[in-house]
DNA sequence: CCAAAAGTGTTAGGCCTACACCCATGT
DNA sequence: ACATGGGTGTAGGCCTAACACTTTTGG
């Protein structure tokens, strides 16, 4: 099948089962090697990536069509997801379908619903689909050319994460079960975009008490290996009820 | 006309002017009497009330279809509005709509975008439309019954109220233009929900350098009438920017 | 004089920052 | 020895909460 012949059938597809009108496009964070990810898609036909999304069946609440959306594109389920802010401005999604006949599915005018994902980056296996060249990590500091408004899409979800620090289960989500104490930080230090005092950050961390400690990492570097830890998800959580107040 | 018809009438017109699926509602807050209000309708034939909302038209971007429906309900424009949250799920809107006919407008799955607004109560003058019996401001400490989600949604605009109240122009929007200072501290009491001190409340208020003094009030009462104050609106803003930082 | 409003001083505590210094561990 | 990691002590600065005291004004 080639290019239009795969939009013609999503045309019919979403047609048959999906609301109109309606789109939900994922931000999907993840970390690893010290920088912060998305994960995106390159259409076919198309010379610009976009953001991983969908529409909401016709008897499907719209969270699930952002849980269902995100399994499709990277099998997990348990993701953290949260809505974040909704694109409905005229003709934000049209541009970019004009290749396409009017009468197809893609052409509609859309109001998207943004959700931000956090996952942990090692347990995602970036699915590619029928109509999309490939799926892949990307570093948020250098990004290829996005389609639509999903640059936009993309900075408020960033700004989102920014502000919600204290408030999202941001490392539980986005690092692997057993972590270091230097990975942990790091990722604080890339989410506010700034570097933090050592000793500080440590002290901050265990004054919350929601870490467990394991044995140590047995590393093959030339040094003393890190200690790994793992969250205790109970008071973890009971701890960002009230936000992990501190100003960083 | 009876109810059934007036709804047929917009059922129809929402037809030819409207995208389907997707409805905005708007939370209006007020402030009056020492105390936070808001604006809900009763409908004609329900017994409940509603929170003002509406469709958006085809060639209409989504926030100016929150302005118009405030406008048609307030008569004002330049309000400050805001999107807050998205309601998607299956079965939230037709519910009480059940006595209509299927194939009616209203009967559609909505997925509504919740929009919360302040006002400055005494410049408002709500608006009575065909298909609602009355359009009052409501007391947020003693709601009517509300109608499909609607207590939902008022709530969570609550919410994001007193998590913002750094952040928005709380104070500039809320107010008549000229206020004074008892009636500025009890704004920022009732939103967050406790006392403040007097004595550090204008000492905070005094440093952030976004108050005008005008001349003093011509009471009628038997003690000291209070300065009014206005807000520098450049400075306002100025501020707001890097949020008013303090906790309260 | 009284009641409401306005303004200022002061103290104690809490938290954050920054710097410093300690120890542990694997090569 | 050295590089990395883990942990603690402490002083300064800033903000806040709480209390207190003073002054102004209209009736």
């Amino acid at each position: 099948m080639n290019v239009k012949e795969l939009f013609e059938k999503g045309s019919e597809l979403a047609y048959q089962s999906c609301i109109p009108h309606v789109s939900v496009d994922c931000v999907v964070f993840g970390f690893h090697e010290s920088s912060l990810k998305v994960l995106l898609l390159k259409m076919k036909g198309v010379d610009k990536w976009g953001l991983p999304g969908g529409y909401v069946k016709k008897q499907e609440d719209l969270d699930q069509a952002a849980y269902r959306i995100l399994k499709a594109r990277t099998g997990a389920s348990n993701i953290f997801l949260e809505e974040f802010k909704v694109f409905g401005k005229v003709g934000r999604s049209e541009a970019d379908m004009a290749h396409l006949p009017e009468s197809f599915w893609q052409r509609q005018r859309f109001v998207s619903v943004g959700y931000y994902a956090l996952v942990n980056y090692a347990e995602i296996t970036p699915v590619t689909d029928r109509i999309s060249e490939s799926c892949e990590w990307k570093d948020i500091d250098s990004l290829p050319e996005l389609m639509m408004d999903h640059r936009e899409i993309l900075e408020n979800a960033l700004h989102t994460l920014r502000r919600n620090i204290n408030y999202s289960p941001v490392g539980l989500n986005l690092l692997p079960r057993e972590f270091t104490m230097p990975q942990l930080q790091r990722l604080y230090e890339i989410i506010l975009g700034k570097p933090l005092h050592r000793g500080n950050f440590q002290r901050k961390i265990h004054s919350f008490n929601i870490l467990n400690k394991h044995d140590a990492n047995p590393s093959k570097k030339a040094h003393r290996p890190p200690i790994l830890y793992s969250f205790d998800t109970v008071r973890y959580n009971e701890a960002l009820q009230n936000g992990l107040k501190q100003e960083w």
